[in-house]
DNA sequence: CTATGCATGTCGATA
DNA sequence: TATCGACGTGCATAG
């Protein structure tokens, strides 16, 4: 991380590593004390006090006092940052969205620290449900996997593993489910076509096999079709919504039951 | 603002300046590199990458990536905040949620700015109209003021002032309007009787005089009554909603035109 | 590009 | 303390 740190500093040297800070996009972060005015969808007039500032490279702005998690003012990506100093008087930003047009001003009147920093963070940002979650979401919206149908059981032991889940088609037919919850892979496949081959030595029937994962790779779908398995994929963001509901429905039911 | 910062700095040493914020309630700011993950409500993970994790005194937590608005992961005021390090393996801030219980684990393994800093902010925060919005908002909804009055102009030159609203009320009688954005004062009171006085002197009759604010001060009150004039508060608050539909009122209305 | 609905929404007021 | 509604909501997705 590229880093430019200034402390106690002069409104004009600021200004300086500020105007530098914005060309390169970078990171700024202000400690001072300031007051901010907005105008826009609404108006607001913020005293003079001690206040962290947050310049994003994409043009976000954050006033954040010394407390509360959200904002007192802010502007979103995309504004225009503009920064001045009057004569040693303060150190004067303006933000500019453009739609809707909203204007904001920041004055800081002492700066106790400024930081200008060049950022990369490429880490990518999942939301998640574990594997047993999706399992239990499947289980109780079985028609999410197929119409008609009905689950028997879930981890049903075949020789030395578990199958995810164990049920019975419209046709009377039994399905064994493989559960994935990232991209299948051919190993997954073969899996699951163990457990087909366990199972039909057992109870000596040929019973349907379905993968289920948010993706597949070419390798596993190239199984899939060479042994005769079938394949389900599910939209992760959907059983999101799901796995919500399901929560607040079992939330109420506890307060419910804990009166 | 007193002020903790440190660069580059051991996870040790920045663990100890970390719990000395933390016991002292400052606000901390970290820049350096981090995992985090969640898990609550909902359930998310963070790879590794370069963030801004701000820590302040009530509890709030805040995990900003290089760009956006909004922070990637949070904690709301209140949580309950704890650092520990695993022998220069990284920092590891928990923060814990009661209610609903959730939990936000951040992993760092590099530190490049840590700033802790005590700030005091008691500027007020006001989000506001001006006084000419607030008239207009009055002259667009007279029965804000009075049922059946009749706004007959703006502004109205009387002598060498301008008093803010004239009007007529439901019985044909001239009505003179004072109006403050802010607690009203004798001084505002006496302003709009010198108005009455001389309305009476050019046009020889006695109109009714109504001052309108916010929130009227004893004295305001004292002089109110012994002048013979009314008073009208009206709720900022409601005048807002009225302003805001207004003005997309006005935007769509521009739209329109504007096609 | 606007329109719609969701959010780990947050936040304040109210019963 | 739970509930309700507003928010400078922001944000992604659909049309």
């Amino acid at each position: 991380m590229e880093l430019m740190h200034v402390e106690k500093v002069d409104f004009e040297t600021a200004l300086g590593v500020l105007k530098k800070a914005l060309i390169s996009r970078h990171l700024v972060v202000i400690l001072g004390e300031c007051r901010v005015d907005y105008e826009g969808r609404g108006a607001s007039r913020l005293e003079p006090g001690e206040r962290l500032v947050v310049i994003k490279g994409d043009g976000s702005v954050l006033v954040h006092r010394p407390s509360g998690y959200s904002p007192v003012n802010w502007q979103p990506p995309g504004s225009i940052v503009e920064v001045t100093s009057r004569q040693g008087l303060g150190l004067i930003i303006h933000v500019v969205r453009e739609k809707p047009r909203e204007f904001l001003t920041i004055v800081f009147t002492r700066i106790d620290t400024l930081i200008s920093a060049k950022m990369t963070d490429i880490g990518e940002f999942t939301m998640y449900l574990g594997e047993n979650e999706i399992r239990d979401i499947l289980v109780e919206n079985p028609e999410l996997i197929e119409k008609g149908l009905r689950i028997i059981g879930v981890e049903k032991q075949i020789g030395d593993g578990y199958v995810d889940i164990y049920a019975e088609d419209s046709e009377g037919r039994r399905v064994l489910i493989e559960l994935k919850r990232i991209t299948a892979t051919r190993e997954a496949v073969l899996q699951l076509y163990r457990y087909i081959e366990r199972y039909r030595n057992e109870y000596n029937q040929i019973p349907r096999g379905i993968i289920i994962a948010p993706a597949f790779s070419p390798s596993a779908l190239e199984a899939i079709t060479r042994l005769g398995l079938e394949y389900k994929s599910i939209d992760l963001k959907q059983l999101w919504r799901y796995f919500k509901k399901k929560r607040e429905k079992k939330t109420t039911l506890l307060d419910y039951r804990g009166e």
